[in-house]
DNA sequence: GATTTGACTGGGTCGCCAGTCAGGATCGTT
DNA sequence: AACGATCCTGACTGGCGACCCAGTCAAATC
């Protein structure tokens, strides 16, 4: 029970940090390479290390895929609270909200990440678990968005929930289609289908949202 | 050139049965296992075939999956078509539109097969082209019905494509959740919401649907 | 400085599965 | 009947990939 000075690492702290890292390679593996045709192996060589290592964290690859899955969408989950926890009018947060769902170029591809999981998640209870989570997450912080902005006076509506479940819906739809296709949904018309259909959800002129 | 005679088959329409009933098998046994967990012994067990005809008939295994894909695919677009070529009020095939859309039952798991579908698109451009005709299809379905409303005055919409476009990614992503996690979201809801939704893009009241 | 514990290596194994192939059955044609 | 084309079988194979394990090395503990 020595060291637990700052910088130097335990045993435990190394093991942690080993498996954070390991839980990056995967994600940045799958999402290269599509979980389909990951392979333990490809995930030890993005991490310099050897096979038996990833076995030696890990029991199974279906524990580090679901572990990695679990702590992407936990991140994803935390930074959304911290846009709505920060500054501005509620219609201003609502816009960064919907903003934050639309990869913002063709090079960020997380969403790949969910197609995956989606389809992984029919057959594996605790991905689905997880996906419930993280879906109930952005419905949850969409429903409360649009609670601040009825409490300020800015917005009106009759169900927040579901208005916050059609969104969310809306835009998981969207971005499918542009995630595959982009050439037939730009991220403009993306945003702006999210602004129309937002607005009328809350009661608002859809030039309300800044520009 | 003889035998064009009903009930008995050609040797051409003897294989066009066979790789019709292969495709059908692979749909029901994909919607079964999963893509990933599929084998093409599955397939042929599920024909009572040998392994091997498989490969007589289709060259490959990713060959059938995306026949079978393509051909479900068709026929959905087929049954769509039907769909609002039937009688009635535009809201009336709007109406059964959207519940076309949204399976019937906990049976009725056909959209499990979008989701193996999305995932695999993202890698494989022929797939993607599939899915890209099926989603437009779709699309251009609501539009429809939602112009023919506008000519017959029941409806009012200045972007019939773009709510067309907004009503089909709410419903695809609604689905997801209804399929994924049917504890949070009944077939009930799921219509109300579509309805909803649809109400508001066509300028009517909501309780223009029947019952 | 001796010993124990934990992190890590890399080669090996074992099962699985897409695709092949040689041969057999069946059909249509002449 | 004979023959070629087509449909089909089932055993086989070659490669691959998750997981195992015996052993190494370094850090922690005594």
């Amino acid at each position: 029970m020595r060291s637990a000075e700052g910088a130097r690492s335990s045993r435990a702290d190394q093991a942690d940090q080993r498996r954070a890292e390991l839980l990056d390679a995967a994600r940045r593996v799958v999402l290269e390479r599509g979980l389909a045709s990951t392979r333990v192996s490809d995930i030890a060589k993005a991490t310099n290390v050897s096979g038996g290592l990833i076995h030696y964290h890990f029991a199974t690859k279906d524990d580090l895929i679901t572990a990695m899955l679990r702590a992407t969408s936990e991140s994803e989950v935390r930074r959304l609270r911290e846009i709505i926890a920060g500054p501005g009018t509620a219609i201003q947060r609502l816009d960064r909200v919907l903003r934050f769902y639309i990869p913002s170029s063709r090079s960020d591809q997380s969403w790949i990440l969910w197609l995956d999981a989606w389809a992984l998640g029919v057959r594996e209870p605790h991905v689905r678990e997880i996906l419930l989570e993280l879906e109930g997450g952005w419905i949850e912080i969409l429903s409360e968005v649009i609670s601040q902005g009825m409490e300020a006076g800015e917005f009106t509506c009759d169900d927040p929930q579901g208005a916050a479940e059609r969104l969310d819906g809306m835009l998981d739809g969207l971005v499918v289609r542009y995630t595959l296709h982009s050439g037939a949904m730009s991220r403009k018309r993306l945003l702006e289908h999210a602004r129309i259909a937002a607005a009328r959800e809350v009661g608002v002129d859809r030039a309300s949202f800044p520009a």
